[in-house]
RNA sequence: GGUCCUAUAGCUCAAUGGAUAGAGCAACAGCCUUCUAAGCUGUAGGUUGCAGGUUCGAGCCCUGCUGGGAUCACCA
């Protein structure tokens, strides 16, 4: 098909040329789908050369669809529509094209391009479970790194754990407190769950103590207002500035702390292990903050030096982006501590150095979108090679009716448990339907978790990444209409017919080549099923999942008609019967694949 | 207040600057002797937040305004 566009082209400057004597590129010669409320496939529209060529648009139209009819053997017809000129090619053309497709186990893989691209997603804190935002990051940045992949990449995976910070140290504090050596086995929780549960915890103390602090200061000075008193107490609170201390312990190595540090991140990776294995996600690299701080620490002393960086009287260490429209930005505390800039300055760097990838991209939440701004202004300032290379994926924070979901008060949707209530959604439906009787236990099971994460990814990733959505825990993800679960239903279908020509024996690979004509519904999927190479490359370019699932859904849905209203086994005309199986085995192929992107599995029997 | 994102059917979302703005959910009405009804068909539902502008043509681009969100920490 590629070709015959091509030709189809390079046929149109030549009539602008030969009718109008008018020149123009071959590539500005573009196309568009025929609304189905016309005929054909291909839609040229006219309109931007009236003006050059002082003609109404339908006279053009006219003139080239004469033309191309006159002197082409594609064409089978043309219709002009206020200034649109719809083109129908020959049946032959389109049974070539398809033969061209059809065995190609690898449709819709770009061949490779030898260009490294880097995706870090997911990047947990290790003081707190994964929830539901977290499996927005987890499953865009899959898909992404999918795609790339699809679309000719060499493609690194990679996780940066925040294991550090006063963060960490509140969850170890707490623990420390009120742990009385609890462990996962003791307790029978779940690492990152209990380690989550601790930070709760700390914070629960913290606001008890804040409250109690705010009143004694008030009975101390009557003066003092309500604001300004919590403003005090919070900075105040025993329990924080002990966390405070437990930081620079670790820092400074204190093997007390090092020790409590290392045993409760081992229980959340743990913990985070099975629930990557569970979601289906994998990372080639894990990079830790620990470990790359310092050098982080690095890239800011030498910044100083070559004076790209400011030192303020206290010591704190500064940048100034006013000039670039930000504003003058921390990268070192007076105490010499790192912040968070500090360390992605030093993972930068490192990731650049193990790989020398061309494109890195953050998936990270828009809520840090000034943060990247300021990240990548750095490494440009600094003069990075890899600077023009790097992409912040910002997607928007996932909510719930009741607004914000925050770790802290433990208002989340936990993923775990998520993914536990849909598989048991999954198992109830499949239950009510009873069509995989036969299956064994392992069978069923591992069904309910492919439907139940179908679900959820597709949920989370037909929206555009960079809208906020709203989630509500009353309402279970849906199983009906445009959802994962459809697309893996409509491909289930397909199987189904597989097999049975595979039982009848039926070679449709081959035997649709005597077809003479194609039914509408036949023909747009076929002109449907073309479009799929560019769109992953597209969907790839523009770091968009969602592009890849309406495009499926699309697909599926078309087919979904075509299944309905045209007979397959029963039609009598053999060439027929094996094109519409061929055409669902492409169809079949296709949704398999674009569901895989989206790191969806597609089962065949459901 | 500065910067960034966002606003489309009751709800959740689509729509490379192109034709009469489309799906799903929810509601209503049909369709299983057949290849999986987790499906298919139909009905109903819209001043694309508001006001200007750009052009052959604007939901999309520009300006202003309004509503929602994020961010501007020696938090991460």
């Amino acid at each position: 098909m590629e070709n015959i566009i091509k030709q189809l082209q390079a046929d149109i400057v030549l009539a602008l040329k030969k009718i109008y004597n008018f020149d123009c590129e071959l590539n500005s010669i573009s196309f568009q789908n025929t609304r189905k409320e016309f005929e054909g496939t291909h839609t040229f529209v006219v309109f931007p050369y009236t003006k050059a060529l002082r003609l109404k648009p339908d006279q053009i139209a006219q003139g080239i669809g004469q033309f191309l009819h006159e002197n082409t053997e594609y064409l089978a017809s043309y219709n002009v529509v206020q200034g649109f000129l719809n083109l129908s090619f020959k049946v032959e053309v389109w049974l070539q094209a398809f033969s061209e497709i059809i065995d190609n186990e690898h449709f819709g893989q770009a061949p490779k391009q030898h260009r490294k691209v880097m995706v870090e997603y997911s990047s947990p804190n290790t003081n707190k479970p994964l929830h539901l935002g977290h499996l927005r990051t987890n499953f865009l940045g899959f898909a992404a790194a999918n795609m790339l992949e699809a679309a000719g990449y060499d493609v690194i995976k990679s996780n940066v754990v925040n294991d550090r910070g006063i963060h960490i140290c509140k969850s170890m504090l707490a623990y420390q407190l009120f742990g009385h050596g609890e462990t996962p086995e003791s307790s029978g929780i779940k690492g990152d769950h209990l380690v989550g549960d601790y930070y709760v915890k700390y914070d629960q103390t913290f606001k008890a103590q804040v409250k109690e602090l705010v009143a004694d200061l008030r009975s101390k000075n009557t003066d003092l207002s309500e604001e300004k008193a919590q403003e005090m107490a919070a900075k105040n609170a025993p329990i924080l500035l002990e966390a405070k201390k437990m930081l620079q312990d670790w820092e400074n190595a204190v093997p007390e702390v090092m020790h409590l540090w290392k045993r409760m991140n081992a229980w959340v990776y743990a913990g985070f292990e099975k629930t990557y294995q569970t979601i289906g996600v994998n990372f080639d690299r894990f990079y830790y903050e620990s470990e790359t701080y310092l050098s982080g620490k690095e890239v800011v002393k030498k910044g100083l030096e070559s004076q790209h960086f400011f030192q303020k009287e206290d010591g704190s260490v500064w940048i100034d982006l006013t000039e670039e429209g930000l504003d003058q930005k921390l990268l070192l505390r007076a105490d010499g501590t790192s912040v968070y800039i500090t360390q992605d300055l030093g993972t930068a760097d490192l990731k650049y150095k193990e790989y020398g990838m061309e494109k890195s991209v953050y998936v990270v939440g828009n809520e840090q979108d000034y943060h990247f701004q300021v990240l990548f202004q750095i490494l440009k300032k600094l003069g990075r090679p890899y600077a023009e290379g790097l992409f912040h994926l910002s997607y928007g924070m996932i909510e719930l009716p009741s607004g914000r979901m925050k770790s802290r008060e433990g208002t989340v949707v936990d993923a775990d448990d998520l993914v536990a209530e849909m598989k048991q959604v999954a198992a109830q439906r499949t239950a009510e339907l009873g069509k995989i009787e036969d299956f064994d236990d392992a069978q069923q099971e591992k069904l309910y978790a492919q439907l139940a994460l179908g679900a959820l990814k597709y949920y989370l990733l037909k929206v555009d990444p960079k809208k906020k959505m709203i989630f509500n825990p009353e309402e279970s993800i849906d199983f009906q209409g445009n959802t994962g679960v459809y697309l893996q239903y409509t491909h289930a279908k397909i199987c189904a017919i597989l097999r049975k020509a595979k039982q009848l024996d039926i070679q449709y690979r081959t035997d649709f080549k005597t077809l003479n004509s194609i039914e509408p519904l036949e023909l747009e999927l076929l002109s449907g099923m073309m479009l799929y190479p560019n769109l992953v490359t597209e969907a790839a370019e523009s770091y968009s999942p969602a592009l890849i699932a309406n495009y499926i859904y699309d697909l599926a849905r078309l087919y979904g008609r075509f299944y309905a209203e045209l007979s397959i086994f029963a039609e009598p005309n053999r060439a027929k019967c094996a094109f519409r199986i061929a055409i669902s085995a492409k169809v079949g192929q296709i949704l398999q694949h674009g569901l895989m992107l989206l790191g969806i599995e597609a089962p065949e029997r459901m």
